[in-house]
DNA sequence: AAGAAAATGTCAAACCATTGACATAAAAAA
DNA sequence: TTTTTTATGTCAATGGTTTGACATTTTCTT
């Protein structure tokens, strides 16, 4: 593969003059700059952005870490940073964890050998200490790693409380939530927090909780806690799902059972990305602005990477959609 | 940050000490192992990967470029090829194209730019040009490039033909396939060559097809195109669409104008990526081998970063798949 | 004890691009 | 004409590793 220095030899110049032509450094005259180019065009020239890299100390490759690529709400994450990503000249090296502890860990250190100039986290990574040597900026989707990791996330909390309201007026009284396990996924937990004291406030003493495990989420599969769910609490007349895609199976139950949504049970669902709209009955869901939390992330990533100040927290609202599968 | 020369320098030994016991070159004494050791641990060493790549001409990364990654079947590929790249110890640079021309070329230019060892496609690309100039080793997953580029690709023909005969058999007439646009995606389009020679064979003469845009695929939206379809094709009985998310859209559609799926209308959809079994009624449909054939493309690819030969064409069988959608 | 073989090191070039410090030629100002 | 500017170049160090070519020390043979 042609180098700079074939480029200047065929021009007839240094690899100065090209580099500082190709850098917008200083003047060229233009007989030069068409012996340059004409140069780089029959040698098919292509700069190395290793070597480049090497001697700026700037990869422009920004670390994605996500528990899954299939999971319908990361797939969203994952086109939105990788959008936003390029658009500001940087590339994206994707590690997907599957939630697996010591995956995440080999990442890390991946990323840190790799030079990248920065890392967007949306999994699950207790594993602070890592992380306190690592010296290129992170911050994090609906994650709080620790206190001095700026995060983003949606207003959890305010979303099973929508939940919660919209259920009650409904007309529902025997609710149900069903999410992941509550030491696995701090913000999502507040879901349920959300829910359960707006339901407390109306009255509602209890709560059903149903936990989802960590295979589940990998699996996207949630059938069996789906079923010991109808089988326990076959009283439910409302169930708060902490994502579409356990709302969505939790519909295909339901169809299979003959068991008619809306009118014996009401289901909200969370996230909106894309499944939510395709299930029959379409599901009512509370929405998080992924593409406004992924376009922060990467702002605020990039911010950092360029020596700047960003916020150490940002929540973003959450919004109700009604759907079928609740009016 | 740390480099080689401060550990050599801690330890007590020259560099090329410490980069021969880090590759195992040559046997290094075990007190100065231990030192090593001990210097690469007080000042958390990590070798840059950036300064290796640049003198061993590897950087250890493969490119892939999808046109999307919330499309489910896309989602699923990103997630099996990163699975097996990270396994074989390589990084996974994420290109997402959205179908654009100008952009997908961009991306090969910085694909070459960062010196990557391979690249992975499964996106449009028409544009030879460019890749003709392109150094690295390529592998397409249910792309036709050209023909020294190497292509793994689903029995679309087979595929078309398993849902034909399947809607035939269950009783269904007047047919209807709808899928992407001829001119833009080649191996998905010899679905539509095995559904309709398949009909013809049974004397079906006419086979009536709906085009989508590219727009739809983008949007995940065919909401327009099938309410066209339904109103000019009242008559039909049985659906092939070339995707699972149209299929499911069509079936969001009739749950909404309360046609029954499957008693007035069967429906068969494609990928089953993880959309098809969400669905209400869960969706008939044509399963493509998503992991095999990630796996084979991954495989394809790192043999021919190593210099090995594979075949031009790789075909794997598909599998119809009967759900609830045309039971 | 002497020479050969094995073990353990050291030196310095190479990978490719960027850039500060200079050098020279050409044009402008005095 | 001489001195300043400006335009256009050149040289060489730098970034962090790997590695071929040697050098020295230790261990083994005979």
């Amino acid at each position: 593969m042609a180098t700079l220095k074939d480029v200047a030899d065929m021009a007839g110049v240094t690899v100065t003059t090209v580099s500082r032509m190709l850098n917008n450094k200083v003047n060229v005259s233009d007989p030069t700059k068409q012996k340059i180019y004409k140069a780089m065009e029959t040698l098919d020239y292509i700069p190395n952005e290793v070597a480049r890299s090497l001697l700026t100390k700037k990869s422009n490759v920004i670390g994605l870490i996500v528990p899954s690529a299939v999971n319908f709400f990361f797939a969203a994450v994952i086109q939105y940073i990788e959008e936003y990503i390029s658009a500001h000249q940087y590339k994206l090296l994707l590690c997907i964890s599957d939630l697996n502890k010591e995956k995440e860990s080999e990442y890390f250190t991946m990323l840190r050998a790799s030079r990248v100039d920065g890392v967007i986290v949306t999994s699950r990574t207790r594993d602070i200490d890592k992380l306190i040597n690592f010296k290129a900026p992170i911050v994090t989707i609906e994650r709080t790693l620790s206190d001095d990791i700026p995060s983003i996330s949606s207003d959890n909390y305010a979303g099973g409380s929508l939940a919660a309201d919209h259920l009650l007026k409904a007309g529902c009284r025997n609710l149900v939530y069903i999410g992941g396990s509550p030491d696995l996924d701090v913000e999502a937990n507040k879901r349920l927090a959300g829910f359960s004291e707006t339901l407390h406030k109306n009255n509602i003493k209890e709560t059903v909780v149903i936990h989802t495990s960590e295979r589940d989420f990998i699996n996207l599969s949630y059938s069996e806690v789906i079923e010991n769910l109808f089988q326990e609490y076959s009283e439910a007349d409302g169930i708060f799902a902490s994502n579409d895609v356990i709302a969505a199976q939790i519909l295909q139950y339901c169809y299979k059972e003959r068991i008619d949504v809306p009118r014996q049970i009401k289901v909200v669902g969370y996230d909106d990305a894309g499944l939510s709209a395709l299930c029959s009955p379409p599901l009512t869901t509370i929405r998080q602005p992924i593409m406004e939390m992924c376009k922060c992330a990467v702002e605020n990533i990039i911010q950092l990477i360029e020596g700047g100040t960003v916020p150490s927290k940002v929540i973003f609202p959450v919004q109700l959609i009604e759907r079928g599968s609740s009016l």
